[in-house]
This record gives C-alpha cells, structure tokens and sequence, in this order.
DNA sequence: GGGCTGCGCTAACCTATGTTAAGGTGAAAG
DNA sequence: CTTTCACCTTAACATAGGTTAGCGCAGCCC
C-alpha cells in the first residue's frame, strides 16, 4: 500500500496515536485518479467535498478576463484544502490538477470525524496555516523579488515542502510542469521562466531534465533566493519515522 | 460610543441576537490607541492575544534582507486577526499600525467565549475566510496585473471593505496611508506609485487630497481594474442597518 | 512514415517600471 | 520667524522583463 503521506504531513506538526494512524488510513482508502488539467473544482461553484492530494501536484488558480492565469498555491502529496469551505456558498477560486492526481473526496462527516481526534484536529488547523503563511510568502515572493530568485525560492520551498513528507531523495524531487505553467506560478512570461532557469542551470544551481528537479548546490540557491523557512513551521517534530 | 465595527462587519456575513451584540460590545470596551508605525506584534515573537482594530489602518508585513517591505494585508476597522494564532510559536510576519489606531486586545479566553456563540463563530471564521480570498486576490493583483489596474483595483477593494463597515460615504473615503506605504503594497517603487496616481487623476477616475480619497468614476475605475468583487462574499445579508 | 502538436529554446526588439536626482510645499519644532 | 523634515512631484536615464517570431525535437495519431 501507498505511503500515507497525510499522516505524515501531520506528523511534522503533532505526535498521532495508533488510533489517528489507523483512522487517517481509513480516510484514504477510497481514491479516485484523476487526469492532468481537470478541474476538482471550478470558481462559482459551491463546494461540496474538502480534497485530498496523495499524488501528483495540484493547485489553485484564478483566471482573469483576458485569459491571464495566476496559479495561486501548489497542492502536492499530503495536502489538504479547505477544511472550512463547507461554510462558503461559491468558490472564488478554481482546484484543478497539474499532472496525473491520485486524489480522496472528504466529505463533510469525514472531515468531523477527523476534526474529533485532538491531535489530528491541531495538526489540520496548524497546516491550514501553513498553507495561509505559505500564501504571503508568496505574496512578498513575487512582490519583491526579481525573477531569478522568486524561481530560486520556489524551487527552495518544493525541496523543503517534499521532503517533509519523504518525496525528496539526493537533493532531488519530481516537478511535474511545464515552464508555462511555472511562469503562471511566477507572474511571468513562458519566455522569461525560461531564461530564468537557464541561467540557474549556467550556475550551475540546478538541473532540471524531464520533470526531474535536482538541487546542485543548495546554499548557493538558497542565498540567491534569500531563503528562509520558518514560514513552513515545520521545527516541531524533528524525526518523522517511516510507517 | 463608537459604532462597533466589529458587529458591524459580522452582520455582513451573519445574523447576530441581542445576546451576540451585547457580548461584542462587551469584548470592545478596553481600547488602547496605538500611535501610527508601531508594530503589534513583530516577526520571530510568539503570539499572546489576537488583535482588533476598531480605528485607523494596521497591516501585515514581512521585511527582506535586502530591507524591502512587502505589506501583505490590510486591516481597517472591524478586521481582527489571527483567529488561531495561538497555534503558532513563533510569527512568521509582523503587525504593525499605518496610521494612529484604535486597538482592542483579545486574551485566548474572550476568543474561546466569543467562539461559545455559534453565530460569532461562523461569523469569525467566514470572515478569516474571507481574509484568506483577499490574500489570495492579491496574489493575483501583483502577480497579473500592470500597475494602473493594480492599483485601480486596491482602490476598489477599499471602497468595498469600507462601505461594508459604513466608513464609505459619498464614495469617499479615509486613506491614511503615504504613497510609500502604497507602493510597499502593491510591489513598485514610490516613484511608480505616484505616476499611476496622478495617471489616474487625469483621467478623472479618482481624487485624493489629504488622505481622502473619492472614487469619481467608479464604473470606469472598476473596468480598468477588471474589478470582481466575489471574493469578499459579502452579498449575504443585503441590508446592515446601523446600529 | 508523415504530419501534428506540445514543449523547450533562442533571438531581436520594445516598453513598463526601476533608478537617481532634485525642487516644492506644508506642518511641526525650535 | 526660520529651520527641518516628511511627503509629493517631476525629469532623464537605465534595465528587467514582455512581445513576437521562429526553430527543433519527441511523442502521438492516422
């Protein structure tokens, strides 16, 4: 059986029994694969299920008048979103995937149940936000950043992120996008994402070969990028011990 | 006595009993003014109380290495912060004051009191809620949009948050902010800021003297800022008579 | 096998925005 | 009354990033 990767995401923020593990495992047993670039859900409906990454990335976006998209969040393995959107009447914003998802549809009683076993409840809450700390990061990211390092600490922020839950081995993770929707990401043009990651590649930074992201030298992209992680609140925990 | 912002805007989202109003009420009544530029609670600190402004301009706010400043949200009268703050050990973003305000600090134990009451909850939670959606709207503004429209579309965001809480009349309203502050908002340089302003003026569109600012075309305002305003879900109750 | 199509890549050119610098005004301070 | 200081304003110049266009390649369909 796959890896729980909610488990263990929580599990950089709370310790969980027996009986969390077993109930988060109960949670993901009913997954549902969902192809590249569908929708889960689109802005103006209402929302029905929270959903659940347990593979493949995902995001968030808004589409503007004349076309333009602004991809607003990644959702990767371990993610969940929306835990309170049972309380909203219409999204102002679309869910859809960006590659091939494995994805599990929370629906409300289920999100209850969680939200009854203590730990589980503060570990939700604590990566609900993380996901809104994440969100400003970003905000300033593309606010004052220039473009090499706003892709830098992207890329910073998936190494970090991934490996929390153990998707990163040899400084290296799968990105599965293209550069226009990395550019979405980054509020540029397909062009500039490109110059962007060709001159990290020049310095010898990164490579970045069929969706394959390997970090070449992580201080050095880091202090491009002027990294710092405390936004992810990810100290608490520091061992994470594979199921 | 002052209105009380806070029911105020809750009333947007909510329908509160006399039992609710006089509780607000009650949790309003030990204000401190805050001198303008001085921060609530800084980066790095662990949070204590949440905060409550009932008068002035607070934001959020991050500083980089470099000393650039991103101010990553508005709070204007009526905006409490940081519902689950007390989750967190250490901030990851700053609060500070824009301008001189009115603040009303609450302990952990007058937000569970508040949160007893259904109504105020969900009222505080749509309204963090809502937050979140104007975070993310954000992201879009500086991420897709040329700055007149950006700022353009600030300006209507204002016009719509004020109005909500009935600081709006004449479609005018108190902006108490510097150019500079404006332009650490919206990701340009204070020189940029001010070309966009008097751009704007010439058009017509707007005026602002003296921190006062008048929408005097909002129609062509809105279209030039591709202004959608579903993100603050505030068409719940039509009416808000005053208190 | 030939033609699509999506994606990565590059080049030439253009423009929105940043940079630097300096003058003007009004309010506060001495 | 004079000085100072914060803020607004404008101008001249510099550049990061946008625009347009085109090529090559790999995978897919017929």
């Amino acid at each position: 059986m796959a890896p729980n990767f909610l488990s263990r995401k929580l599990r950089n923020f709370m310790h969980l029994d027996k009986i969390d593990l077993a109930l988060l495992d109960s949670v993901i047993s009913k997954t549902r694969t969902v192809a590249a670039h569908v929708d889960l859900i689109s802005e103006g409906e209402k929302p029905s299920d929270v959903h659940l990454v347990l593979q493949g990335f995902a995001c968030r976006y808004k589409i503007l008048q004349d076309g333009r998209r602004q991809i607003m969040a990644y959702l990767v393995p371990g993610d969940i979103c929306d835990l309170h959107v049972f309380l909203l009447d219409h999204m102002d914003h679309s869910l859809g995937t960006l590659s091939t998802c494995e994805i599990v549809d929370l629906p409300r009683t289920v999100v209850l149940e969680l939200l009854d076993r203590p730990n589980i409840a503060r570990g939700l809450l604590l990566s609900t936000m993380v996901d809104e700390g994440t969100l400003r990061e970003w905000l300033v990211n593309i606010g004052q950043r220039e473009a090499e390092p706003r892709v830098a600490h992207l890329l910073c922020e998936l190494l970090a992120r991934l490996r929390s839950v153990g998707l990163v081995s040899d400084q290296k993770y799968t990105l599965p996008l293209t550069q226009v929707e990395l550019a979405d990401t980054m509020g540029m043009t397909p062009v500039h994402m490109n110059r962007v990651l060709q001159s990290l590649r020049r310095k010898a930074l990164i490579s970045l070969e069929s969706n394959q992201l390997t970090v070449l030298n992580s201080k050095r992209l880091e202090s491009e990028a002027g990294w710092n992680p405390n936004y992810l609140h990810l100290r608490k925990v520091a061992a994470a011990a594979a199921e």
